[in-house]
Order: C-alpha cells, then structure tokens, then sequence
DNA sequence: TGTACATCAGTGAACGCGCGTTCACTGATGTAC
DNA sequence: TGTACATCAGTGAACGCGCGTTCACTGATGTAC
C-alpha cells in the first residue's frame, strides 16, 4: 500500500506529475510515529514532514491544514482497522469462530498498534461534513460485528437477543480491554485472548468452549 | 474540601504560614479547566494558574514542576473517583445493590467529569516512587470491586467464579462504555444504567431483574 | 511604644523552544516552435 | 536540433504564539528590642 518509506535524509523528488505521492507519504510518516510512541497529541505537523524527509511547508501542498492532514491520518488508520476485523470476521467459517476471530483482530490491532487506534478514537474532530462521512464508515463497520452477533443469534449457538444491543457491549468491553492494557501496563492481565473468550461467552451466551 | 474557589482577578494574597493553600487552590483550579473540556492534554500550567488567579511562576512554590502539579491533579481527581465508588460500593444494603450502585456511581463520574476521568487514565506518568505509591492506591480501589464481586458470590446471587477475573472484565466494560460515550457523542447510546446492568448480569451471572 | 529587620506570598520580565502557517523563491523536467 | 518558456515539487526564512522555567524583585505581615 505505501511503496516508498524513505528515512529523512534520503528523500528524492517525486517525478512531475505525481506529487500526490507526497499524501501518501506523509500518512505512512505519521503512522511510522505513531506506532513508536502512544501519545497522538504529541504528533506534530513538523514532526510529520521531518519524518517523511520534507520541510514542513510541503505539508500544504496536500493538506489545507494539519487538522485535514490528521483527518487524512485517522481515516488511513480506521480503515486498516476496519479491513484487518472484516477479514476474519467474514472469513466464512462457522459464526461463532469468525465472530471470535474478528474481535480477535481488533484487539490485536489495537494492542499493537497503539498510537493508530488510539488516534481513530480520541482525535477530536471538528463538527463537518467529513465528520458525517467518517460516522456512516463507522456505523458500517459496526454492522459487521452486528451481523456477526446476528448469525451467532440465528445459528442458535448465541443466545436470542437484540443484536445490536449485544454487538455494542462487545465493542465496548473489548474498547475498554485494550485501552487499558496500554495505559496500566503492570496490572496482572490476563492474557487476551482468554479475556476476550470469557467476555463474549457472557455477552452472547455462547458456549465459552465453542471459543478456541 | 476547597474553600476558596476565586476566579482569575479577584484573588488576594494567602495570609503569612497559608501560602501551601494555593496548592489546594491550584489543584481545584485545574479540575475547573478539565470539567470544561474534556482533553487534559492541552491543560497547561499557564493555564491552570491563571483560572487560580495566579502568575505562572507561582505555581514554583507549591510544585517542583508541571509534571508534579499533573501528578497531583491525578491523584485529587482519582481520590474523588474512589471516594464516589466506594461509598456506594461499601453502602451496606444487600450485596448485589451494593455492587451495582458502586458501578453506577464509578459511571456517572467518568460521564459527569470526563476531563477528570481521561486524565486519572491518560496521563503517562514517568516510572518513579509516586507512581509506584499510585499503583499501591489503584489496587485498593481495584480490591473493593473485588471484594463487592465475592460478596454477590458467596451470597449465592453470583454464579461461582474467580472474582478478581469477574471483577476485571466488569471494569474493563465499564472502561470503554463511559470512554466511548465521550468520544462518539453521537452514537445510539442506550441509557447507561441499562447498559451497565445488562453487562453486569451478563459477567456476574446476577439476575437482571435484581438489578435496579 | 516605636523602629529595624526577617519572613514569606507572590510577581514581571525574560529565556529558548517548537509549534502551525505564509510567502517569495529555486531548480528540475517537460513542451512548443 | 537548439532555445525559450511553462509547469510543478519542494524549500528557507520568517511571523506570532503559547509553552515551561528561571531570576531578581516587591511589598505586606509578623517579630525582636
């Protein structure tokens, strides 16, 4: 997806005609800092173009603005989230093990990549028309993890429920599971993968040893 | 708890052997500035002295640094949140109400004062002697939820099970449903008192309907 | 009782820094004739 | 084929700002004699 990760230093002109490379840089730039230190308020614009080899004011040749850029950043990072869970939830084996293995997938992204999930759901945005684009993405995102519930639901292996109510209890506790793992690091975690087993078997009624 | 609450301006000068009140003073004035909004991360000590009513080097003589006073400020706001819980927790009624008006309570602060809550669970904190004192605190306040958990199981009203496990997805849960409701405000939120009991049963094993 | 002095809460000016943003520019590459 | 020109990626210097922190100070209050 990025094909040119160049280190400060070592950056050369992109040829005529495709300066629009330079987006795409700049969003892996800010993803390379944001896989390194958790903290996204931290995340400079001049950080940002220093990391991708550019002077700060490049920045304006792709962005109107350091908030269109980190805006650019969120939806990058929201929809690497979004491909990494709909992978495998979707991933047309038995309900129960894809629903398993999708919630498995968001919480490893957000374990490992910290400073990108944590981006995608503490960066404020500014009340406009991007915004509402980015809440319908989100609202779709959300449905996979309803449907997934659903079939659990209608496969009779989860127990009768509204699922939507269902599928935001999942998301909510699996939000708050890793959240503060990455914030209270020597609390005694169980490991995560158990955690998450033991959560969905209470919220869906699924049988906990239907849960590899 | 803080007496004098002075806005910047009319602020007069601690009387001779008082000047440590302006610590309290600086403390309640950066909970003012996280009550309004929600980010502690753009709370600087400028800030915070001047809703004290205060010039910024003032702050020098009650704190080593900024990070003292942000150490400070986490400590005040995270024993109001356990002062909050713990009542309701330890409130003596039967096990079960006891727990969730506990749960209810941890909620409503995190709702009603975000700024506070972000900053108890957000702010990074060097490795040093006073966090390590913090960690000791935090693991109290942990035990009591605990102890709340165990109480509703061996009263029977709880399925059997290992309570300090029961007792971490329970706040895990509670983690990313006040988290999240900050953050995407416009989502369909069901009543958090529903929400809260619905997982509560769902982790416990209580009855919902014994949940009021 | 009055006066000199110590204590102590709090200040104003200044520092160097990194920030987001603007502006006039440079210099390589492609095109027209 | 060579030359003039347009296009376009990217830059360096500068701006005003708020930040955390230092430093020498001010001026009110209490104490000693």
């Amino acid at each position: 997806m990025v094909e040119r990760a160049d280190r400060s230093g070592d950056r050369s002109r992109n040829p005529q005609g495709e300066g629009a490379r330079l987006r795409e840089e700049l969003i892996a730039a800010a993803g390379r800092l944001l896989m390194k230190d958790g903290n996204p308020n931290s995340v400079s614009l001049r950080a940002i173009a220093r990391e991708a080899g550019v002077s700060a004011p490049s920045v304006y040749l792709q962005f109107e603005s350091k908030d269109a850029l980190l805006r650019a950043v969120v939806v990058e990072h929201f929809a690497a989230l979004q491909r990494a869970t709909d992978e495998r939830m979707t991933s047309g084996l038995d309900p129960v093990s894809s629903l398993y293995a999708g919630c498995l997938a968001y919480c490893h992204f957000a374990i490992e990549q910290p400073g990108a999930y944590r981006i995608i759901f503490e960066t404020p945005l500014p009340s406009s028309s991007a915004v509402a684009g980015e809440e319908r993405l989100g609202m779709a995102a959300f449905q996979v993890l309803v449907d997934g519930i659903a079939s659990c639901i209608a496969a009779g292996v989860a127990k009768p429920a509204d699922p939507f109510a269902v599928a935001t209890n999942v998301w909510n506790s699996m939000h708050g599971m890793v959240s503060l793992r990455q914030h209270l690091t020597r609390f005694p975690w169980p490991p995560i993968d158990d955690q998450l087993a033991g959560i969905l078997a209470a919220l869906t009624g699924i049988d906990r040893e239907a849960l590899t």
